[in-house]
DNA sequence: AACGTAGATGACTGCTCGGTCATTACGACA
DNA sequence: TGTCGTAATGACCGAGCAGTCATCTACGTT
């Protein structure tokens, strides 16, 4: 069983990164200082050091537990799904959705492209498991005969580029479509790019 | 005629934003000092002073000029194409190429997509031009037959997204596949994304 | 109610960096 | 070769920030 004191320390370590990401939304990640996220959960500066080593751990941190979500919530998405196209589908709408409906996460998202160098969001641990579902999912395709028979990595990387740059248009956009106009689009798109030619 | 003053200001310029390119390029945009920069070219940070106003315009001046070469590199290269395949096939081995034989120039590119928020990549001038490039080929191809009527601004969008992608997988692996691979790839995956079926 | 302690605080320190400017080096010209 | 003006220099300043720690607070225990 969970201490109190285990169990606080959970909740303030969770504060601390609900605000990080609330800051990191408004500012940017390499404009966000220590303060700035102590006094968005509400706490003073040496408070969050009790509950982390440094300024890297607690973003490090706040990002690991933003993304986990979501790849979680796409596995889930399309766990009983029978074809590719029901698949994708499945996935872009509840990533666009997810995106959506979490505004501050997504401008996280972005932030986690910034680290300079062979950090970046490519290499991100997160991405590599989302890129793995998308492979895993691709490779199903191919052998039902959904898919063409093709590099399975390079599909992957550009189904996922598409994906992430329609929703990138979508947040910049002061009012952006219908969320069923860009996931037919994509879907579309993507299917017309991965099937066989008939 | 350029006075001799003209000509030293404007080598001194380009002397500091070729060493700013370099210094971008290994630390990324945000890490870099102008005392940095003022190394690289050989200089003393009070004399990029005297050509710049911040270390702002710097890096600005340094995007700018970069990303023009390409920009112009890109046009030429489809100037007589016939079809909207050709065109792909010839960007995307220009664009690869130029990144590949030019890795400073890569880092940069990269590194533009840094600055948060609505500044972003997206909203990069040269890169809008970039789009706009691509969406004239596009409609070009739509009233051609070449490509099916959709929407231009995500087609475009998509096809950036996906030959960007490629190119970053290409940099960031210790060995690449042959350019060719790559270019066949992209055209084919995009072909097939915008051709009408038959 | 008195006490002890884990937990919270925020002033402080040391350091980095953008930008300035008094001083110096250089080269053109007489 | 001496003089003068312009370009270059780098020590310096002030702002901002990560991380520390002496001090305080509040709550659980007796």
């Amino acid at each position: 069983m969970k201490t109190k004191a285990a169990v606080v320390e959970e909740f303030r370590k969770e504060s601390i990164c609900d605000a990080a990401m609330r800051v990191v939304a408004r500012k940017g990640m390499k404009n966000v200082t220590v303060q700035d996220i102590a006094d968005e959960a509400g706490v003073a500066k040496g408070t969050v050091y009790i509950y982390f080593q440094s300024r890297d751990e607690i973003l490090a941190r706040t990002m690991e537990g933003a993304t986990e979500k979501l790849v979680e919530k796409l596995a889930d998405a399309c766990r009983e799904c029978r074809s590719f196209r029901d698949m994708m589908e499945r996935r872009v709408r509840t990533q666009l959705q997810h995106f959506e409906e979490n505004r501050d996460f997504f401008r996280l998202y972005l932030a986690m492209a910034e680290p300079f160098g062979e950090r970046r969001l490519k290499q991100h641990p997160t991405y590599l498991t989302y890129l793995k579902q998308l492979e895993t999912i691709i490779r199903e395709g191919i052998e039902r005969g959904d898919v063409r028979d093709a590099d399975v990595g390079r599909l992957a990387i550009s189904i996922a580029a598409v994906v992430r740059e329609i929703m990138l248009n979508r947040i910049v956009d002061r009012d952006p479509p219908p969320i069923d106009d860009d996931v037919r689009f994509v879907v579309d798109f993507v299917m017309r790019a991965v099937e066989e030619k008939q």
